[in-house]
DNA sequence: GCATTTGCGTTGACGTTGTCAACATGGCAC
DNA sequence: GTGCCATGTTGACAACGTCAACGCAAATGC
């Protein structure tokens, strides 16, 4: 192990997160249940930012074997989109606070480079098989997470999920596009 | 004027998120700016969260009329579709806190029904100039709020800004479909 | 006209939180 | 052995949301 304590505080965080949400994951709580004191995680985080930061890197890692897996149930290029739209939002509803935490902590931009390296994977890892070879790839690859993150915060956030519209339709006019006249 | 205090407070909270952020909305801040003591926001909201709430309304009602002016100074139907994207993020990056608010302070669902009032008329308001009139425009509709705010926090956060990958491109993707081959 | 309730505002106090400082301790290099 | 450095600890502080208790003026009831 390369560095026991470290990966000991980031799973008391994430136990914290998953059984009292975000709120719960407080810099006192989490060392205590490492069976440390309030000021351990300072000694190997810079700030609570920085272990939040930690945490999300793993929920994202989790986040994308999770998309991988569902993707490749499928062959056909527009079952595999299909999939991709519902299995992240089904991560999402599965897991609330761990999705929230990585879209609602606001880590600045430049001072967690391996956040940004895991969102860079993502892309890497799923691109082939939902978002083609073409040169329009990477738009397409992007603008495939964004949607689905929209989906996703829509489906959690109660404004879809409560006004009887199914997420399957929604799913159907965005892969046929918006633009197309329904 | 109906409650002029309450307003008041409104104000001096929208003052400060816009200047400072979100996190200097703190109700002795709110108050304080106001011409009033730390708790005087008590008087006129339950506790912090409804004064966010209240804020939120506010700010939704300001995106819509954002979004409807520009939707409006285009005819054809596809224009309109990505004037309505554009605008949209353009609102977020505009006004990146008074965006984060909306979506970053999880309101508890059916505590705050002005809130998702404001949400049903974004729907209404825009879904007959953008989302047609035909029996999915419903789904339509939802689908165009999601993906766009899918968008506007991947355009404020960072992932989709600084990686080359053009708006316009992925509007594009989106309007034609993420299914076609592209 | 006077008593009382009610709306609005105030200060005091408390518990929780992130974080700075200062201090302890153990292993390792030399 | 002696000094250094990584790791961990407790003490203290300011800021925050919020509960209580209190003050006061306008409205209300008789």
């Amino acid at each position: 192990m390369i560095d026991g304590t470290r990966t000991r505080l980031i799973d008391s965080a994430l136990s914290l997160l998953r059984e009292q949400g975000l709120d719960a994951v407080t810099l006192r709580a989490v060392g205590e249940l490492a069976g440390l004191s309030r000021m351990a995680p300072y000694r190997h985080f810079a700030d609570k930012t920085a272990l939040l930061a930690a945490l999300a890197v793993r929920v994202i890692a989790d986040l994308t074997a999770h998309l991988a897996a569902a993707v490749l149930q499928h062959g056909e290029h527009e079952q595999r989109l299909r999939a991709f739209y519902r299995s992240y939002v089904e991560y999402a509803v599965e897991h609330p606070e761990e999705y929230r935490l990585v879209f609602a902590s606001q880590f600045p931009v430049g001072h967690h480079p391996e956040l940004e390296e895991a969102v860079d994977e993502v892309m890497t890892a799923l691109s082939p098989d939902v978002a083609g070879h073409g040169p329009r790839s990477k738009a397409t690859m992007a603008a495939l997470l964004a949607t689905a993150h929209g989906l996703a915060e829509f489906a959690t956030l109660g404004p879809l999920a409560h006004k009887g519209i199914s997420l399957d339709d929604i799913i159907d006019v965005i892969v046929k596009g918006v633009g197309r006249p329904g």
